[in-house]
DNA sequence: CAAATTGTTCAAATTTTCTTGAACTCCACG
DNA sequence: CGTGGAGTTCAAGAAAATTTGAACAATTTG
């Protein structure tokens, strides 16, 4: 059962573009009624403590995990989260958006290489940038949209 | 110059995880103001005829790449498909909807596995899935909503 | 129809990415 | 302070994905 949920996630967090190891430490935490301390990660999924710490990390930038205290211990405890409007919001803030913001960079770059090209050529790129700007643009604007159309 | 270009889409097609040369092949097409043949992407990228001919097909199954006839030429002749409203598409098409698809058949398959599960848990692995299952709801009918913001 | 040209397929090689494990830091506790 | 537990880091090894190249199929051409 809980091997088939994990599995679930295995395949979620493959497709957009994390490690397995995530994807099996949250889809364990998400089967679990109960917080997971970091050792109980390592030891139910026969993963190096290594890979725990580095996933954990990962989920909780992403805010798909969340610490959950607990008296009189001093490891910490990680709970799922399951608020699929925060998953998504989460992985946009930290995956995506960085990306798009480098590539207002990278688009002032090609605009100055644009100046320096071939006069020949010129007209057909300077329209091929034109269209990448505008690319990036509509994304910059839907992306923040999604996490309205979910939850 | 072009090379930066060709360099936003490896990027690009690097984050939606597909291969490097899928990304080459595009930027090269999306610089060029003529429809390019096979070989003149295995020549100017340096690419096997290999990776050429099924990063092409990636492309034309996604529609990001147009077959162009070349009145006495029998090689195939593609240009790049520049609307993104289609690239979006196709992408969700091809690569997204399949595995939302196969998720359906997972979920059932959890709701079985659910019947035999320990009593015990089984009232909350069964919040759980149901969870899922909203979540797999939700993906299904807000995935086709994004085309529409698109273009 | 034989030869040449174009494109595809797939196993082996390469490259990239992920995981491991050992060394390290940081605290809490005695 | 010094010891031990908890977590992090990162270089080396393992695993996974991509690329290559050679063999093949298909099609056109002389």
């Amino acid at each position: 059962m809980e091997t088939a949920v994990i599995d679930v996630f295995v395949s979620a967090v493959k497709l957009i573009g994390l490690p397995k190891s995530v994807g099996e430490i949250y889809g364990l935490l998400f089967s679990s009624p109960l917080p997971l301390t970091l050792d109980s990660l390592v030891r139910r999924l026969s993963i190096s403590k290594g890979s725990a710490s580095q996933g954990l990390k990962v989920l909780r930038s992403v805010g798909a995990v969340r610490p959950v205290y607990v008296a009189g211990d001093r490891r910490d405890h990680y709970a799922a989260e399951t608020e699929l409007k925060k998953l998504v919001a989460g992985f946009i803030r930290e995956e995506l958006q960085p990306r798009l913001d480098s590539g207002t960079e990278r688009l002032s770059h090609l605009n100055s290489l644009l100046a320096s090209s071939h006069p020949a050529d010129s007209a057909f790129l300077s329209s091929r940038i034109s269209k990448l700007a505008q690319w990036h643009a509509r994304s910059k604007s839907v992306l923040p949209l999604l996490t309205g159309l979910l939850d």
